[in-house]
DNA sequence: CTGAAAGCGCTAACAC
DNA sequence: GTGTTAGCGCTTTCAG
């Protein structure tokens, strides 16, 4: 059982019987000079033998990889988590749609001290990182600032650092949530956050504060909880606020998994969603369509976000650009989980 | 603001006053015949400008990548399903361990007949290829039965194909969910198997239907049900198992996402879990330790065959071995929703 | 103990 | 129209 090796470019040459240069220029489309009949005869050879040309040869003479990192955050389950599968799956698409491969990176913790990071571009491995799941505190983004080659922050930002990011407005997400529930007469309000380290997660709060803020309400930190973007920081952190204040009638999430598991947590309290109390979530995931009750929640443009940071990033790899700040526009979806107030 | 480019090995030749075989003999730990003196210095050049060799180039003489491919099917949010989830970081966290990169590729329809999955080798993408969520009608995989570079399928295999696979025994693993539910005295059984184009689903039915013979008892056609491995497919067949034979006291799947669809479909068809229905899934995810009531189910030790699977088949890319067929047992992991027959 | 030079597979400037 | 050659960054044989 013969192993079979890849084809190279001189295979073909003598396949076809043209030079190197002959075939390369053929292969390329520079072939305005070559005559007719050697192009069919190269060509035909190409196909006859399946030649692919080593990206590793051409990649060292063009200095790109056709490769693009994804930079997602050690956490339980990253690759299983519908938020990072979502951003995942559109980052591929659009990747693979213009013949780039997608690399995975973890950020490890100790990944700034073996500058693994800047591996990813001083080794060659990629031609541009896609950072997903940033916190304020990955100080390792600073090497890309000032890098040859591009990063860009996939739906977070961080405002003390000039890096490029496509991100959506989450203080808007966390304003018309507000706004809905005190249109539907509500002013007893709970606050379940994500980890305060992510930059939208205060945006958010930031949001929900301004518009209650607007209306006269100011909540008490009594009213905020961290609900750790986890199901189960959802619950807890429902359960807590309704034993701190009885009296709230409606609770606002930062994530639809947190939503999620505060639904629960409001049922164990005794209360019913939403006669009781209501809910409203943030992102939009698939899932919050089939929660009993339906959550209403904003939804975040997860996976044209992702297609959009790969775009964008495609765009300053081949110097089209050389700066991306975007922010995308966010919707209400209402649904069942938030009523009037009683 | 000049864009740092990443340093050559010439830059650590000039800054350290030697040449550029003595730098690589230094930096590859081939330097029994390098003064301790020259060492020092290329070292310390090396360590000031964090100097990191080009894979590109060692890949062109070595003709190794350091990279490996993951090849997943096409399906709705693959990468946001625990199984693949797990799967992946498990493969992830060994090959990083041992300096591996991972690279993302979705087996596209046309996948076959643009040579894409060929591509991965012939283009020099990467040393080998972890194949999963395989099903019986891949065909392109005979393509790679004869490469110079291995293949290797996670928790599955074709018996139609020579190929190197590590699985679990998932025909232990029917024949251990039936046998547990014939001790507890049940005799009427229902089955929600996945997709009969997966060879591991055909095998995990094979082993119940095994364990009911011998048993004497043979299900006939309308106590099996097409669960599509989803909720929503467990949540449908469960319901209509139960339409077509109402005395069926007990039901097992093939996986956990549809025991848990299951769970609510015997809930919607108004009957109590485990106490009227018994049901007992398959994989041990996560998520089966918190449904209500907790799953009974067999585990599948996923992760440890997804790093498994890595480690074989860095073992076949280095000659280590030059054939993988590894079969790992699986357990039962009894906790709520199987109940003695009443 | 150290360096010059060939070669991995490809592209492109330059000859012919 | 087509071919020769240098060079991308690195490893490794072979001279010195």
């Amino acid at each position: 059982m013969a192993k079979r090796k890849a084809f190279r470019i001189r295979d073909i040459a003598r396949e076809s019987g043209a030079s190197l240069t002959t075939v390369s220029l053929v292969l390329n489309q520079r072939d305005e000079r070559i005559s007719e009949s050697t192009r069919q005869r190269v060509l035909a050879a190409a196909q006859r033998l399946g030649y692919q040309p080593s990206r590793l040869a051409q990649g060292l003479q063009s200095q790109k990889t056709g490769i693009l990192a994804v930079l997602v955050p050690e956490l339980q389950h990253v690759f299983a988590d519908v938020y990072f599968g979502e951003l995942l799956s559109a980052i591929h698409d659009h990747a693979s749609a213009v013949n780039y491969k997608v690399l995975l990176e973890v950020a490890h913790p100790d990944f700034v001290s073996q500058a693994k990071h800047i591996e990813l571009f001083d080794r060659d491995y990629v031609d541009g990182v896609l950072c997903i799941g940033v916190t304020n505190k990955d100080d390792y983004l600073v090497d890309f600032e000032d890098r040859s080659r591009p990063a860009i922050i996939v739906n977070n930002h961080l405002p003390a650092r000039k890096l490029n990011f496509v991100r959506c407005d989450y203080e808007e997400a966390g304003r018309l949530a507000a706004q809905y529930l005190l249109g539907l007469g509500h002013r007893r309000f709970g606050l379940i956050h994500g980890a305060p380290e992510v930059q939208t997660s205060l945006d958010w709060r930031a949001g929900v504060l301004m518009a209650l803020a607007a209306a006269g309400i100011g909540p008490t930190p009594d009213h905020l909880a961290d609900g750790l973007y986890t199901e189960e920081g959802g619950f807890d952190a429902a359960i807590e606020l309704l034993r701190r204040d009885p009296a709230i009638t409606a609770i606002l999430t930062g994530n639809d998994k947190m939503a999620i598991g505060a639904l629960r947590g409001i049922k164990k309290s005794g209360r019913g969603v939403p006669l009781d109390v209501s809910v409203v979530g943030c992102d939009g995931i698939h899932l919050s369509a089939f929660t009993d009750p339906a959550l209403t929640t904003v939804h975040t443009p997860l996976y044209d976000i992702g297609r959009e940071a790969c775009r964008l990033l495609l765009d300053l790899v081949d110097n089209r650009i050389d700066r991306a700040e975007v922010v995308r526009p966010v919707s209400l979806t209402v649904r069942e989980s938030a009523a009037p107030a009683t």
